[in-house]
DNA sequence: ATGTCACAGTCCCTGTGA
């Protein structure tokens, strides 16, 4: 099983690469973010035609989730139980494994009310995760808005008082790891950095300027039957690309 | 800090968000 988290920033501007990249590495699994689109607009013939089932949780201009699954999908759910009204989450079961794809908010400042919508976005994935059915395997993956170590952060002096990289944020990644999840990327690559994100602006992926900030996050016995880990560099290259890479797992399921 | 991208509306430029 292939399971893959991408952060596509606008479906509606990257289709063609969205559609190319499902034709070529034929993920199990997608876990998609920032489609910007609504319900309406959504592609389902097209991934039906590329044999995706897909579910989707839209907003319009901003935000939007979605996934994709080849090995069947039952079970959505959208958003968390309560009366946010941000596209930020969808689940599903698929193969018989519980998926999330989440886009966790930006924050945008420490100063700003966004940081505290983040933080208790995240407080509230966590309560979520620690009720799950713990019968099935689960994979949550997204764009976490937050990069666990620096060890994730091109140059952590860059970021000193920014988002993305502060103690609550990253206390409140270990918060959900403590419902039993492990960080997918990192357990089986505990050196290299991965990066996941560049800005646009600056030369950054070129530069190396990158943070690790998607993210799979899934069970410790689901952990036990991955093979691989990576981030598909190859996707931010080339004409209109998102900023995002996908991030990609394996498992011998 | 900002050399970009995508969106909608003010609609071929501008403000906002990332």
């Amino acid at each position: 099983m292939i399971v893959a988290t991408w952060n596509v920033n606008s479906l509606t501007a990257r289709w063609p690469r969205v559609e190319a990249w499902l034709g070529e590495k034929r993920p199990d699994v997608v876990l998609v973010q920032e489609t910007k689109q609504n319900d309406a607009k959504f592609p389902f013939q097209a991934l039906d035609a590329l044999g995706y089932e897909s579910a989707h949780y839209g907003q319009g201009q901003w935000n939007g989730v979605a996934i994709l699954s080849r090995i069947g999908l039952e079970g959505v759910t959208r958003g968390f139980d309560d009366d946010d009204p941000e596209a930020r989450l969808v689940g599903a079961i698929c193969g018989g494994v519980q998926v999330y794809s989440c886009y966790v908010p930006n924050g945008r400042a420490l100063d700003n009310p966004h940081y505290q919508y983040k933080l208790q976005w995240l407080a509230k994935l966590a309560d979520l995760l620690e009720r799950r059915d713990r019968a099935r395997h689960v994979v949550v993956g997204g764009d976490f808005n937050v990069a666990p170590s620096d060890l994730d952060v091109y140059d952590p002096s860059v970021f000193v008082g920014l988002t993305h990289v502060s103690e609550p944020e990253r206390a409140a990644l270990r918060v959900i790891e403590a419902t039993g999840l492990v960080d997918l990327t990192r357990l089986l690559n505990p050196d290299e950095p991965n990066y996941s994100w560049w800005d646009y602006r600056n030369g950054a992926f070129h530069r190396g300027w990158g943070l690790r900030i998607d993210l799979l996050y899934v069970d410790r016995a689901l952990a036990d039957q991955a093979t691989a880990s990576y981030v598909d560099r190859e996707s931010r290259k080339g004409e209109k690309p998102s900023d995002h890479a996908p991030v990609v797992g394996e498992f011998s399921l």
